[in-house]
DNA sequence: GTCATGGGATTAATCGATTAAGTAAATTCG
DNA sequence: CGAATTTACTTAATCGATTAATCCCATGAC
């Protein structure tokens, strides 16, 4: 037995000294004599205590090593997308590096009550799904920090998606293209539709509506006209959903010169089927992506799309958590032109 | 602030009752009356007092709803694995659905001392890379179960390797055919190599083991000679050491006719390459892989090899390790005859 | 020789709950 | 009606540590 039920008063009385000694030998070396310590060390040893309990260290400290990592959608989706496995990636190597621990927490339940008391802080990956559990994270006193969206009082971190977004679209757009946008997450809805009637500079203040103005801005100086019939929204950055509005878009009359996606994900589904359709890209159809996943580098032709570093995310999201930072950080992100526009 | 840092206590003081109620009105509805039980409840939000504290009620109550899952390797590489985010996925979709909560923990740290006192019970994603981990694991009174290798009396869960192995090499095998294998961690080298002197059935238990016997016997059954020249070592089941051995084994003279990969990303990589280098799979060349991740069903040509769930494997792990089970099962598995063999 | 200093260890309060055992009042039952 | 049982709480021990405050005693200074 690994677990011989041995506390701190058992071993302070097998030694014959005081609990605070044998608490000083593992946790304040300072406190007391180095022959003591090493006496008292070996002798844990030799009766198989293995340090004080972590559970009431936990309760007694207030803090447990262990970080909470808050995904905006549910986990079972976020580990198999490439761009969240990689952010958490990064985390949790920062986190290995510091001896700290990584609990998943998923973004569409209620509450972090559960969790609250015993975490040391919360990285918060995309907005949460559900607005309370957002609420709540503003008001905890343990530390946040997000990414790919703010949060009051919370530092953030992000990249500039509105340039990003009008870069790459002031890229591919021609004078008097017609231009379609397969949005992410723009509207409330579970399922993939256009957007007709939801005002389309809306006060929201997700990355995909900062992605929606920066695209806006690229079409006016072409001299594109706006209109929300060629805006589709897609709930999730997943293979069915992004399916659905690919055929869509390239079954509309008439059909887009332009298409711009605002994930990867999305933009290699539009690929797909364009090519099956036997659509030229980039000659008839020029196709923009987000994000820069490995795959969209992999493709022939292979994907003009906005690289942004996933791992850098990540690895800064864990180290400002554990250093407290206070201060937003802008990240920068490269255009890379590929052979789709 | 969402703490005002209010205790049990304190609202027992405030409403006039002894702290074993406030606690039962939230535990034991059973142990007060319905009406005093509303009557605090309500009083409690009012106050702003959210529940009795999680750290102590894991202190106090021995259980955390924490269930650690200890990755083989360090987890900032799995969570990118195919195979292992999916099993990732599984886990955490039954963990979610009963309101448990994730702990990733990395297989390549020395013990695991510092959760197990605030765990509930651990599953253990194929053999951690540290042995004294694995050794501690095996005597923990906490609930483990694992899966793609065995600990003693912990439940665990497996497929039929030596038999998946079998029946996937006797397909692609022809008589007199020269046959090499891409071995996955069959020795400890951190390196790609060949495997000259090692034993070759050793008694050795990790699944790359059981897999290689079935190949064997398919070998020998085929006329096959067995050599282990023709054996290479892959540390990890990753692109570039991948790579490695796909560059090797095919600039071998005489080369292979037929190749026996131990993982599917070995697999495609080597697929890649032997396209690259204008062989013809599998006029001149058989590839067979193993695993069955989605990706192998979407190259050209498609793959050869075994499908096992690894969704089902993560589900069923969890809901063992939930359920308390204490036998171990065999998942059954399916041979993919894709166009490499 | 007295007093201040400080190293080394102890005492006891505390972290924030849960729960077995105890008690007083209300209810049931023959 | 009185004993037995239930109901509705309360008391107090406990989970397993940390740590501020205190105490004891050996040195060193004057």
């Amino acid at each position: 037995m690994n677990k011989n039920k041995l506390t701190l008063k058992d071993v302070a009385h097998m030694l014959d000294v005081s609990t605070a000694t044998i608490s000083n030998a593992f946790n304040r070396p300072d406190q007391l004599s180095a022959a003591k310590r090493e006496e008292i060390l070996l002798a844990c040893q030799r009766i198989g205590y293995h340090g004080p309990n972590k559970a009431a260290q936990i309760l007694r400290k207030g803090h447990s090593g262990i970080v909470a990592l808050v995904l905006a959608d549910n986990i079972e989706y976020m580990v198999s997308d490439p761009v969240a496995s990689t952010f958490i990636k990064g985390v949790s190597k920062v986190l290995h590096a510091n001896q700290k621990h990584l609990l998943l927490y998923s973004g569409n339940v209620d509450s972090i009550r559960d969790v609250v008391d015993f975490v040391d802080g919360f990285i918060c990956y995309g907005a949460p799904e559900n607005p309370r559990l957002a609420h709540e994270l503003t008001k905890t006193i343990k530390p946040v920090v997000t990414v790919d969206f703010n949060l009051d009082h919370r530092p953030a971190i992000n990249i500039d998606n509105e340039q990003a977004a009008y870069q790459i679209a002031k890229g591919a757009i021609r004078e008097n293209d017609r231009v379609a946008i397969l949005g992410l997450k723009l509207i409330a809805s579970a399922n993939t539709c256009r957007i007709y009637d939801s005002p389309l500079l809306a006060a929201e203040s997700s990355i995909s509506h900062r992605r929606l103005d920066g695209y806006v801005r690229a079409m006016r100086e072409c001299n594109v006209s706006v209109d929300n019939a060629w805006i589709w929204h897609i709930p999730e950055s997943e293979g069915s959903f992004a399916r659905q509005a690919a055929r869509e878009v390239l079954n509309s009359h008439p059909r887009p010169d332009t298409i711009l996606c605002m994930s990867d994900i999305i933009a290699l589904e539009l690929l797909q089927y364009a090519i099956s359709q036997n659509i030229d890209v980039p000659g008839q159809l020029r196709i923009t992506g987000f994000d820069g996943i490995d795959e969209a580098a992999r493709t022939r032709p292979y994907l003009t799309t906005v690289c942004q570093s996933s791992l850098t995310k990540g690895e800064l999201a864990a180290q400002l958590l554990l250093d407290g930072a206070t201060e937003s950080t802008l990240l920068p992100f490269d255009i890379v032109a590929g052979e789709t526009s």
